[in-house]
DNA sequence: GCGATCGTCAACCATTTGGTTGAATATGCA
DNA sequence: TGCATATTCAACCAAATGGTTGACGATCGC
């Protein structure tokens, strides 16, 4: 449990990653479209959801020739039950948050990513 | 606020660096107990220490030759705010955090680590 | 003041990190 | 089949990280 923390707090230590995560939160999405808002190469993104899988926080998976990026929901665990022990935070309800995401999606209510790059 | 999250997370991803803070959380510490359960040079564990202050996660305060660490009760809060948006997590309750600190300092639990540093 | 203790600073070193580019792999389409 | 698209791989590079050692500055006790 203690190397996953290295993991999981290395990779929410990088701007670009965090940045990832938030475009991640609001839809699911292939790697083309991730990297399209930074000023750096796929390969660079590609690194970057590498690291962001290693660590628990994304999964990826190929459907055709595209590969699509979503959250983890369980990610973020072993982080949050760490630092709840320095701040009476509570921990995440993540059942609620896996709930959200499965309805979100239910939803559609990202077609416009999928029109983009289908 | 940016920033000041790749410096927090970036922190927490070290386990030394989260040992240290465990330990602080039982206790205000002399930089030289530590050091002491590691098995490093006194020079790494301050720049450990160095690395947790920048963060904001603890402070410093010289008294006499003894430089004590303790923890900034606040320095969280930038992480755990991110963190709420990634599961419906509450807010750290900072307030509170902060009133257990001094409770547990002035009711002197600590008495054993006064002891063996002064 | 002197010697011991506490802690940091400076220089150095090996490894990791975050980026690049160009080639390679995998899939879809015509 | 053959080309375009999507993504990763490999080699490389500069900078940051985590550690070392030895010298230095502050402070205490005698």
């Amino acid at each position: 449990m203690e190397h996953k923390l290295d993991a999981i707090f290395a990779a929410l230590a990088d701007p670009t990653r965090r940045a990832i995560l938030a475009m991640l939160l609001e839809d699911d999405m292939a790697v083309t479209d991730v990297a399209a808002p930074f000023a750096m190469s796929l390969a660079a993104i590609s690194k970057h959801l590498g690291i962001l899988a290693d660590a628990g926080l994304i999964a990826r998976e190929r459907r055709g020739r595209v590969i699509w990026c979503k959250l983890e929901p369980d990610g973020l665990r072993a982080a949050s039950v760490w630092m709840q022990g320095f701040g009476q935070m509570d921990v995440m309800d993540l059942d609620a948050f896996e709930a959200f995401l499965q309805t979100a999606d239910a939803q559609g209510d990202h077609d416009d990513l999928e029109n983009q790059s289908a």
